[in-house]
DNA sequence: AGGGGATCCTGTTTGC
DNA sequence: TGCAAACAGGATCCCC
């Protein structure tokens, strides 16, 4: 699942292969990824085409290629997500979804968008170049060097809601997904269920520099694709087999303490947490209904 | 307004 | 053996 390492692995290795390409074709093989984009598939692919390829962006999970006229090739991953520099000649792979033609770059080929379960996409932003209007609600990630910490902290410690929940709006903090964020709140010994309001200044601090380290280490290992041919992106960089203490760790002991990590549904997925390093918050008192109201 | 849950997708895994 | 349910999850939408 690309979280931000995964993104920034894809994103090197565009810069690498296809700026400075013009896209001579564009084929859509099927149109939901391009549900975003208000042309529908046709315009879109008529629209595109033509245009070359300057530079390549990201910000947080989301990457966009500026286009030499000011606009921009949005892209998101989604869960499944690849973007592929393939030969012309390429078998199409079974979840193919869009191919761009490319001509002119240093090694131009053909760019594939692939996508098994669809929930990424590609759309066309106008005047996007700089930053698409499209993810301007997006907030900076951990890696971002103008990252305002101080301000994370504070919106943070303004709300009740909890502190993963938290971690993973990317209104407030971007590139986080369900992987990093079990790994940070691991490193740090909190509970993703703590109400941001009931941390620490440097609790929430803490547990930033943790997300940020987490990811530069799974970008540092993932790195090591940055010189294939292809630009690919599967979730399969290593770093899951070696590197996580917590995701995927039901029930295995943890490796700080030996207690069993547990695992408990959230948001339609799982969290994994150790509940001796990470203890569970004391819940509120709740009125039940057989107690009397204070006067 | 903030909080929290549902929803979209498809392929694989698990369970009866 | 076969079918159905569970699971994976980023972003958005909707209701309270």
């Amino acid at each position: 699942m690309p979280e931000l390492p995964e993104v920034e692995v894809v994103r090197a290795g565009l810069e690498r292969h296809v700026v400075g390409a013009r896209v001579v074709g564009v084929d859509v093989l099927h149109p939901r990824p391009l549900r975003r984009d208000a042309r529908g598939p046709e315009g879109f692919a008529a629209a595109l085409t033509g245009r070359t390829i300057a530079g390549a962006r990201r910000r947080g999970k989301y990457l966009w290629l500026p286009l030499d006229d000011g606009d921009a090739l949005l892209a998101h991953l989604g869960m499944s997500g690849q973007m592929l520099v393939q030969p012309g000649d390429a078998v199409p792979e079974k979840h193919l979804r869009v191919r761009l033609r490319l001509e002119g770059a240093a090694d131009a080929r053909n760019l594939h968008f692939v996508d098994q379960r669809m929930f990424g996409g590609l759309s066309l932003s106008e005047g996007g170049a700089a930053l698409p209007a499209e993810i301007a609600h997006i907030a900076r990630d951990p890696l971002d060097p103008d990252f305002d910490e101080d301000e994370f902290a504070a919106r943070v410690r303004r709300r009740a809601s909890g502190i993963k929940r938290q971690l993973l709006d990317q209104n407030l903090v971007s590139g986080v997904g369900n992987i990093y964020a079990d790994e940070a709140l691991w490193r740090a010994g909190i509970h993703g269920e703590r109400p941001g309001e009931r941390l620490t200044r440097t609790q929430v601090l803490a547990l930033l520099g943790h997300a940020r380290e987490v990811m530069t280490d799974a970008l540092a290992q993932g790195g090591t694709s940055f010189d294939a041919l292809y630009v690919n992106v599967n979730g399969e960089s290593g770093y899951f087999d070696r590197s996580l203490h917590a995701y995927g760790r039901a029930d295995e002991p943890c490796d700080r303490c030996g207690t069993a990590i547990r695992r408990v549904p959230f948001m339609n997925r799982s969290s994994y947490f150790c509940p001796a390093c990470q203890p569970v918050p004391r819940r509120r008192r709740v009125m039940t209904a057989g107690t009397a109201p204070l006067d």
